[in-house]
DNA sequence: CGCATTTGACCGAC
DNA sequence: GTCGGTCAAATGCG
């Protein structure tokens, strides 16, 4: 164990390493990918080796077929994400339903237990809501999340859903589910009848700039006030993504197009994107705390806002290798993700403005 | 000043 | 009638 952990400590120190420099590498997206994907083959040593002691077993079973058949292999895959720099944010968000689905119906009922957002096909009980609702499972090869998709029914949804189960960081402010990577602007609070906590519901921040369509709905679960479940309506279509660093390993594994659902909605629907990386690598890192059951989370979380445009704000952390790499808007879109000043979504949207003249 | 959040009211599906 | 979802005015914050 001790060999595992002075691992963990290596990794750490290279993660901190790549943040220390990002000042610097900022503008260099292949300094920048070739040190995350040291920062990420160390921790998916890591992992390994933890695995492979450990004979490790996620409580919610979250990592199912999709990551437990694989054994060893390594989180990040070349054939989804090929070690390109072309490999954009939005690909590899939308490419992440087909890619990580896998069903887990087992799970269903412990999911249902909580009333989390349970709807009106969520009122009715175990055996007739299972036929309305598919639990599949996902994980970005980091903490367990789950995804359902739902069938409507009942009250109707416009268009997909996805439901997704996230652990909250320890010592975060509760209220805040972790940060997802995009930015969402809350318009409304409901307390929800059989439920402990109100239900958030958020919209795109730049829906108004660019019509984005994109929702959720965050809620904490009443079984596990550390875990929040959020439900994500419609996809976004504002094409400011505010492309948080992806370590290698927040990649899908594999791809099981054979257990996508044929209820599951169209190929391009809506999913979150890999968590920013200070969720992972948060800035006040305390160091190795308690591994917990989430090995990463057990690390010491810094103040965090929740909200992406205050991660930019601090400097270093983001980092987007956009597909028109190399020229003046690689060069503003660091600028902007790295040194602005307040009102960050104004200069983003001024920048994919220019942009998309 | 501009943007985000809060919160009571309202709408509409059930 | 109930209740989840949304609106919009008021308020807060940087």
């Amino acid at each position: 164990m001790d060999e595992i952990l002075n691992q963990v400590l290596e990794a750490c120190r290279l993660a901190r390493e790549l943040e220390l420099s990002m000042p610097r590498i900022a503008n260099d997206p292949y300094a920048v990918l070739a040190s995350s994907e040291d920062v990420a083959a160390a921790f998916n040593a890591v992992v390994g080796n933890l695995r492979n002691s450990w004979n490790f077993t996620p409580q919610f079973g979250f990592l199912g077929r999709g990551l437990m058949e694989d054994g060893m292999r390594p989180f990040y895959d070349p054939e989804i994400m090929p070690r390109s720099h072309e490999t954009t944010l939005s690909q590899i968000g939308l490419d992440i339903p087909a890619a990580m689905i896998s069903t887990a119906s087992g799970e269903f009922a412990a999911v249902r237990g909580d009333r989390g957002f349970a709807g009106a096909a969520g009122e009715r009980a175990g055996a007739a809501a299972m036929e309305e609702m598919q639990t599949e499972m996902v994980s970005y090869g980091g903490p367990a999340v789950s995804i359902r998709q739902r069938v409507p029914r009942g009250r109707r949804e416009k268009g997909e859903t996805r439901i997704v189960r996230i652990p909250a960081l320890r010592s975060e402010n509760l209220d805040r589910p972790p940060d997802d990577g995009y930015t969402w602007r809350k318009y409304g609070q409901k307390v929800i009848i059989g439920s402990k906590y109100p239900r958030s519901y958020y919209r795109c921040t730049h829906m108004t700039f660019y019509g984005c369509k994109a929702k959720r709905k965050v809620q904490r679960l009443d079984s596990d006030t550390n875990m929040y479940e959020i439900i994500y309506c419609g996809a976004h279509t504002c094409q400011t993504s505010p492309l948080p660093m992806v370590i290698p390993s927040l990649a899908p594994t594999r791809i099981d197009h054979d257990m996508v659902s044929d209820t599951v909605g169209g190929g391009d629907a809506p999913l979150p994107p890999p968590v920013g990386v200070d969720w992972w690598f948060p800035r006040e890192s305390g160091g190795v705390g308690s591994v917990g059951q989430y090995p990463i989370l057990g690390w010491q979380a810094g103040e965090s806002s929740g909200a992406h445009t205050d991660r930019l704000e601090e400097g270093g952390s983001g980092f987007g290798a956009g597909t028109d790499r190399g020229g003046w808007f690689d060069d503003q879109l660091a600028d902007a993700m790295l040194n602005s000043g307040s009102s960050k979504s104004s200069s983003m949207d001024a920048i994919f403005k220019l942009k998309s003249d």
